[in-house]
DNA sequence: GCTTTTTGTTGACTCGAGTAGATCCCGGTG
DNA sequence: CACCGGGATCTACTCGAGTCAACAAAAAGC
């Protein structure tokens, strides 16, 4: 044992540490760390920053969190964050929640229902302030799951589920947008690429369709379901193209389900859009850079992650839950037979 | 008031709600939960479970976090994790951390050093276990941020820090493997498409370029610079088309720069591989069905993923630092030539 | 010069869970 | 019958930071 008065402490430094080295006492560097809530003389105060710095001091967060009730974290469940389009809405969300100081835990439910609650179970546990659920499924016991602690806002939701906040766009409306569009090009026989959403009850964008040529006084063209990535909608394209009454054009649910769609097209030897236009739903890069770039109804997806972000940690946060739902808007490219 | 013994509490449920139900002390509800590091015996057990199952009990992690001294989390820092090919490493990582019980907070850079910085400073702050940086540069004053409470691992790191845990590719090798292989095709004028590292280093990639072309007695053909991203491989494709000695063939750096370069390629009215031959650097999904399907060379992203977490929370996580690097494979599809 | 008020600082309690050490109770032994 | 072993349980302290009531010291008021 040294007698010196001050030594650098082994562990990680707690704000006792600073104290001491400050000679001053641990309420008052919460107090300068903090910024309040009681004041600190100038003098007190430069001595406790000079002592912060130098011992490195960074508060625990941990034990911040467990004073506070919030760890400054959301959670966000997506089915699967290596699909290019769930990969910007997560960075999107991200973005969002940095802006106001918060982190973001990311899990992935792979499609499945069991991991979906299982992480959601846990993202609980963890005290997050909020989560944010992207899912293409939906289940009425997630009330339960959530409890009434815990903040929520689904994502990208068909559904306006009671009870909970959502943000979403308008898929029939949008999808009317894309249909419509490729009726102006002079097709008649447009049909659907559509992905497979859990409860079966007929998505948006398959409303839109029909609405759409049923307002141009046209015939239902061929529907083929398959997932919403680039496999299922090279699957899809594959019954497509088998019908007996083959479309000229046909809408995807999905940029990625266009570009798995793209593939068995151009395997058929067949050219887009000479001998099938073709636009989708999302508005992602993928869309931008394909061959030919798609024609795409865009999902503002950063306006969309501000939002529930927003409905999350912003002021408005105790309020009854809100239903944001967003415009989409035409994004024109090749694939649909535009120069 | 009401006379009733037991009664639901209103916030959150905590060991001592339980305790009192069961009527036990709160260290038998530890004991319980945890299975240890006492016995309890099967009857008080089940009066337990019985009670935590009723009020519903979660333990809060915050408290745990702060007496065990560890939140079971890991932090990622990416530079963008709406490019596919970190989307896929995020998710890999994310798969890894979750199969051991550990959370992921992710976060984006953007590439911005001064980001990066304070990503990782905040990680720290919030006591995650480990972090795993991919970044696509390098500074040696990392080792001050981490100071040398925090486990790390550079991922996908084209040089060996030392002080650091790393995992990569032989990216040098890769990029031989491709390159011999457009050789092989007959090729005399290969360009390359290089991605901008901030170090300014020559990247093992450009060195396997040089190298297989010395080895096989052939110029050095056209570089062009640009970003790793799509629009980076766009640019650098304009550039290269517009050089002197259009190369007949590109490797380009990474597979989102070669789908750039594809646009610019067809932009120009030229085709691939007819007029000009690609080959590329990732393995990610979109090389596979983009047009035509990219020759790339594979990195084992799963494998590497793993590793990562496992450098940061394996039994053998206090050895000293670990360099793996991974071995990686030609995958062939029709971007240089072959049916 | 002696109250009031203001300003600055501190000790002590709190959040919820983990766990060592003390205590209690029971059956078995000398 | 006093004693001991040992299993089951409880009490009490700990982790690190936020904050309030209490207090000391300096400033202002009369």
């Amino acid at each position: 044992m040294t007698t010196s008065a001050v030594h650098t402490p082994r562990g990680p430094v707690t704000r006792k540490d600073v104290a001491r080295y400050a000679g001053v006492s641990t309420a008052v560097v919460s107090y300068v760390v903090n910024g309040g809530p009681k004041k600190v003389a100038p003098a007190t105060e430069a001595k406790v920053q000079e002592a912060i710095r130098i011992l490195g001091y960074r508060p625990n967060a941990a034990a911040r969190a467990l004073k506070m009730g919030s760890n400054q974290t959301l959670g966000l469940v997506i089915p699967d964050s290596s699909n290019p389009f769930w990969a910007l809405l997560g960075h999107a969300v991200e973005v969002a929640a940095a802006e106001r100081g918060y982190a973001l835990l990311l899990t992935n439910s792979d499609n499945n229902l069991d991991s979906e609650r299982r992480h959601i179970r846990n993202l609980a546990d963890r005290q997050v302030d909020g989560v944010v659920l992207a899912s293409v499924m939906f289940e009425p016991d997630l009330l339960e799951l959530f409890g009434t602690e815990i903040r929520s806002v689904l994502l990208n939701h068909a559904s306006v589920a009671p009870g909970f906040n959502s943000v979403g766009v308008d898929l029939e409306a949008g999808a009317r947008l894309a249909v419509e569009h490729l009726i102006g090009h002079g097709h008649t026989n447009i049909g659907l690429a559509m992905g497979i959403t859990a409860d079966n009850e007929a998505d948006g964008r398959e409303e839109g369709w029909r609405r759409a040529l049923e307002a141009a006084g046209l015939p239902v063209g061929p529907l083929a379901r398959g997932g919403f990535d680039r496999p299922g909608g090279y699957a899809a394209g594959q019954r497509l193209l088998a019908a007996d009454n083959r479309p000229t054009a046909i809408f995807a649910s999905s940029d990625m389900q266009a570009i798995g769609l793209l593939r068995a097209i151009r395997e058929a030897g067949l050219s887009v859009p000479d001998d099938i236009a073709v636009a989708s739903f999302d508005g992602s890069i993928e869309a931008e850079y394909s061959w030919p770039a798609l024609t795409t109804v865009e999902q503002p997806v950063w306006e969309m992650a501000e939002a529930a972000v927003s409905a999350l940690v912003g002021e408005n946060r105790n309020e009854p839950p809100q239903h944001r739902v967003f415009p989409t808007q035409l994004r024109i490219r090749q694939s649909c037979g535009c120069p």
